[in-house]
RNA sequence: GGGUGUGUAGUUCAGUGGUAGAACGCUACGUUGACAUCGUAGAGGUCAUAAGUUCAAUUCUUAUCACACCCA
């Protein structure tokens, strides 16, 4: 009989539309009354699915089926995050190619474009995660720009800023020259780059004397406003407060004292410029400097420059102050160095601080509740070493810079009056009302803030704002703290930490009990993978090519704590070879008619191998359910491959063959049942990994009729251990231990397999006897064995091996060569001999003998006795042969 | 500069204070109508280096080296 072969395009698609057509993801009420819920790292509308994606969703969809499968009422809360910046410049340049400004367009009509082009293209990330399979309710499906999630910003906003937690102020800001907006220190990037170092000297006033100043950033010479030195710099004490000419600029600044200088760095001497860097911001205003900005938003020359440097881009600026230097003779050298300069995460452009008006967050204060709880245990991270690095983060926290001078996102809930009056309020009619209040009688004039909020701003309440809140509805209560937040330590920062401020600020629990961490998919040779490299996997493509499973799968057996994911093609391919050994199996069962009609009664189970691979199953359960509940899902699914292939594939099925082909109907009819039982079983722990080539076999199998659900909802298995099985299970592991041996004897004396022995048993050998007597039917097809011969005779054709420490012989119908087995057998006993010695010699150190544990010194001594008698039994072998 | 993590088989990784494991790869051989996307057997390790603690260290401590990442 031929078998179709497992097509995961086909089936996967099927199974998934199931799925989702019979509203399968959705939270079903539990009889246990235990919850669980995650909510999933909203990816951006502007998204693909990376590897990353993948990595991150099989993971939280096996803690979700698990659990599902527990029968906790589990959610898994899906949705988008609107990506300010990143959305607004993909419509922007989409319309541009149709020749259309965004300017001329104006703010409103630009946001109807821009959702516009979200319905078209912004849920092809979800639509890729439903291939992956995952499990989250998509009815739920949730966006930040939403209404509901708008108002939670808004009342999160209005509310932070009564409680003096969200405040305007003038400050030193990281400015994209290029998106033309502020944007979080979180979000600059600090690169190592090759830059000049160019020594300047600046002329003292009314001397010929000098001071020679270091600097990268020459152009900002246009607005310095004082030179620093160390106070403690003897080479520079006389000159302090005195004035110099800034050579090209022509204007005098005074040298003042400041350990901000380092008198290691460069000169010594260092110019001041506070509106275009942060640590001369300080300095500024410790020394309460001048503060002169000379750039224009768009990085260009403003009118506080000199006149032919006006309208200059800031690049062209530094070159012609540079050439003019050198003219001057101003220029005493250039130096080429590395140095750290700031780039803009989305814009790729160099950052300019910049002096402007901000919204910021008291990160601070919110900051506290946070770090109280982790510290407490009430969010705990995993792998544990990471609670370090956020703490490090968050104990030196920085005022969080949320507005942003873009279009698309949560408009500032801001109102201003014609006096520059601001009022905060949920909405214009409120902020009116505020208004009158301060301006009695007068005409007010309002005009809402241009800004929008960081696109994290609404992130940081997506765990409780995509439940409901602020409205008390009953799935905030139910499954308000989520179980767990599945995430990568690059968004710890971003996402996580800002989610546990905003979280524990106006909720009264945490928001989620733990947090996992996974690491970087990365590709085989361990580099990061990048477009520019090159050495992107498409997690698509290989779910075209091998399956959604297959990948599942990889990524998750590879997901060991604390370390990177290195993704290759053949290891998902390896996995690949799982999923059609698994298919395969069942065509085996399918192909001698098993099947499973109704539940087991395991009282009427007698077959040994029965015993066997269901003790074994237990086992396998049991430390999949462990493992996967301590996050180790390597672990978890390590053990369920090595389960499945090598011992209900490998061994138990081989085992059923024989009896197939008996004549026992009982043994037949129970063998049947109990192998659909197990692979009916083998389907549900390998759900959590591999959802839809289980699911499918499931329903061929139709196993719904006896377990009365389909694969998704039905119970995690709950058996325990059958005691009774136990002597069963020992026998047959001892049988397989036989059946081995008889194996690789062969090998090593270079006889087919194909070949056929028997079975001499030369000296008493008792319990093996027993044993191969009891098994003798098992033994005799899949170990290739005629029979047992009990009369002895000293055959030529016959070699003695020792299996379970003791001695049987296997006598062949055609000569043998026993050189090789001499040998091989010689070499064992050198081992065995070093073993014994190494042993002995620590049982003869008095020390070891006194502080070891009993049990450890009794085991050395009992391994010593063993291991001589398993020496003197290989010896009298050798011996025979001779 | 500060911090974190990782060095175990050819590769990717588990693991353990007391006999070193898996997967993939490799080699040889193919016997059984589930599977050649397979089966059987096998080779392969000074557990990065050094010192210390200990009766005993691959495991604990410290230092060094290498690599990766984060922060400044």
């Amino acid at each position: 009989m031929e078998f179709k072969k497992y097509n995961h395009l086909i089936e996967e698609k099927k199974i998934s539309d199931f799925w989702i057509k019979k509203g399968l993801f959705k939270p079903k009420k539990s009889k246990n009354k235990k919850n669980f819920s995650i909510v999933i790292p909203p990816p951006n509308i502007t998204g693909r699915l990376h590897m990353g994606h993948a990595l991150n969703n099989s993971l939280q969809d096996v803690l979700v089926r698990f659990n599902r499968m527990k029968g906790h009422e589990t959610l898994w809360q899906p949705g988008t995050d609107h990506a300010g910046i990143a959305t607004q410049a993909i419509v922007e340049k989409n319309l541009e190619k149709e020749g259309i400004k965004k300017n001329e367009l104006g703010r409103e009509n630009f946001i109807k474009k821009v959702w516009k082009w979200k319905e078209e293209s912004g849920g092809i990330i979800l639509d890729q995660l439903k291939k992956l399979g995952c499990s989250c309710d998509w009815t739920r499906t949730r966006f930040t720009m939403d209404k509901d999630l708008s108002e939670a910003v808004i009342k999160v906003f209005v509310d932070l800023y009564r409680q003096k937690l969200i405040y305007k102020d003038k400050k030193l800001v990281n400015w994209d020259t290029h998106l033309q907006t502020a944007i979080s220190d979180l979000e600059v990037i600090q690169k190592d780059v090759q830059s000049q170092l160019y020594y300047i000297d600046y002329k003292l006033e009314n001397s010929d004397n000098k001071i020679t100043i270091a600097t990268t950033r020459p152009e900002t010479m246009m607005g310095d406003t004082a030179i620093a030195v160390n106070p403690k710099d003897s080479r520079y004490t006389n000159l302090i407060g005195s004035s110099v000419i800034i050579p090209i600029v022509d204007r005098k600044i005074k040298i003042i004292a400041d350990n901000y200088a380092d008198p290691d760095q460069g000169s010594g001497a260092v110019k001041i410029t506070p509106a275009h860097d942060f640590n001369d911001y300080e300095v500024g205003k410790r020394n309460k400097l001048e503060i002169i900005n000379i750039f224009k938003k768009n990085g260009k020359i403003n009118n506080n420059g000199i006149k032919e440097f006006i309208g200059l881009d800031r690049f062209e600026a530094r070159k012609l102050l540079v050439s003019k230097l050198k003219e001057n003779g101003n220029l005493v050298k250039i130096e080429s160095i590395k140095n750290k300069v700031p780039y803009g995460d989305r814009s790729n452009s160099i950052i300019e601080p910049l002096l402007t008006e901000q919204w910021f967050v008291d990160a601070k204060s919110l900051s506290k509740k946070p770090i109280k709880i982790v510290n407490q245990g009430k969010t705990s991270f995993f792998p544990k070493n990471w609670t370090k690095t956020f703490f490090l983060w968050m104990k030196d926290i920085e005022p969080w810079c949320i507005s942003r001078q873009i279009w698309w996102g949560h408009r500032i809930p801001a109102w201003y009056d014609d006096y520059n009056n601001i009022f905060v309020a949920e909405n214009e009619a409120e902020a009116l009302k505020l208004a009158n209040k301060k301006n009695k009688n007068k005409k007010i004039n309002l005009k809402q803030e241009t800004d929008v909020l960081d696109t994290w701003f609404s992130s940081a309440l997506w765990p409780f704002a995509t439940l409901g809140w602020p409205n008390k509805t009953k799935e905030l209560k139910k499954f308000y703290p989520t179980s767990v937040l599945v995430t990568g330590f690059d968004i710890i920062f971003f996402w996580v930490a800002r989610m546990l401020m905003m979280g524990n600020h106006f909720n009264k629990y945490t928001p989620f009990y733990k947090v996992y961490v996974h690491a970087l998919v990365r590709d085989e040779k361990g580099q990061k993978m990048s477009k520019s490299k090159g050495n992107v996997i498409d997690p698509i493509e290989l779910i075209n090519e091998y399956g959604a499973d297959s990948l599942r799968f990889t990524l998750i057996s590879m997901a060991s704590p604390g370390r990177d994911v290195k993704l290759s093609r053949d290891r998902v391919m390896g996995n690949r070879n799982f999923i059609t050994k698994i298919w395969s199996a069942n065509n085996f069962l399918k192909l001698n008619s098993c099947k499973l009609e109704t539940n087991i009664n395991f009282k009427s189970i007698k077959l040994p191998i029965n015993h066997w691979i269901f003790n074994e199953f237990i086992k396998t359960q049991d430390l999949i359910s462990k493992n996967i509940d301590m996050f180790r899902f390597d672990e978890a699914s390590r053990h369920a491959y090595q389960f499945v292939w090598h011992s209900y594939c490998d061994w138990y099925l081989e085992f059923l063959k024989p009896i197939f082909n008996s004549k026992k109907k009982n043994e037949i009819k129970e063998a049947k049942i109990f192998s659909s039982f197990m692979m009916a079983n083998i389907l549900r722990i390998l759900h959590p990994f591999i959802p839809f080539l289980t699911e499918s076999i499931w329903s061929k199998n139709k196993y719904n009729k006896v377990f009365k659900e389909y694969l998704i909802t039905t119970e995690w298995p709950k058996y325990k251990i059958v005691k009774k099985f136990n002597k069963s299970q020992k026998d047959v592991n001892n049988v397989i231990e036989l059946i081995s041996s008889i194996r690789s004897t062969k090998a090593e004396l270079k006889i087919t397999p194909k070949l056929f022995c028997d079975i001499i048993f030369t000296e008493k050998s008792k319990n093996l006897k027993k044993l191969v007597n009891d098994y003798i039917n098992l033994i005799k097809q899949v170990g290739r064995v005629n029979g047992i011969i009990n009369k002895y005779t000293n055959d030529k054709n016959a070699i003695d091996i020792l299996v379970l420490k003791e001695k049987l012989s296997l006598r062949f119908d055609e000569n043998i060569d026993l050189n090789s087995q001499k040998l091989k057998i010689l070499q064992k006993r050198e081992s065995i001999q070093k073993q014994i010695s190494t042993l002995n010699n620590k049982l003869k150190n008095k020390a070891y003998v006194k502080n070891a544990p009993k049990e450890i010194v009794q085991n050395d001594k009992k391994l010593v006795k063993e291991l001589t008698i398993e020496d003197e039994k290989l010896r009298s072998i050798v011996s025979s042969i001779n």
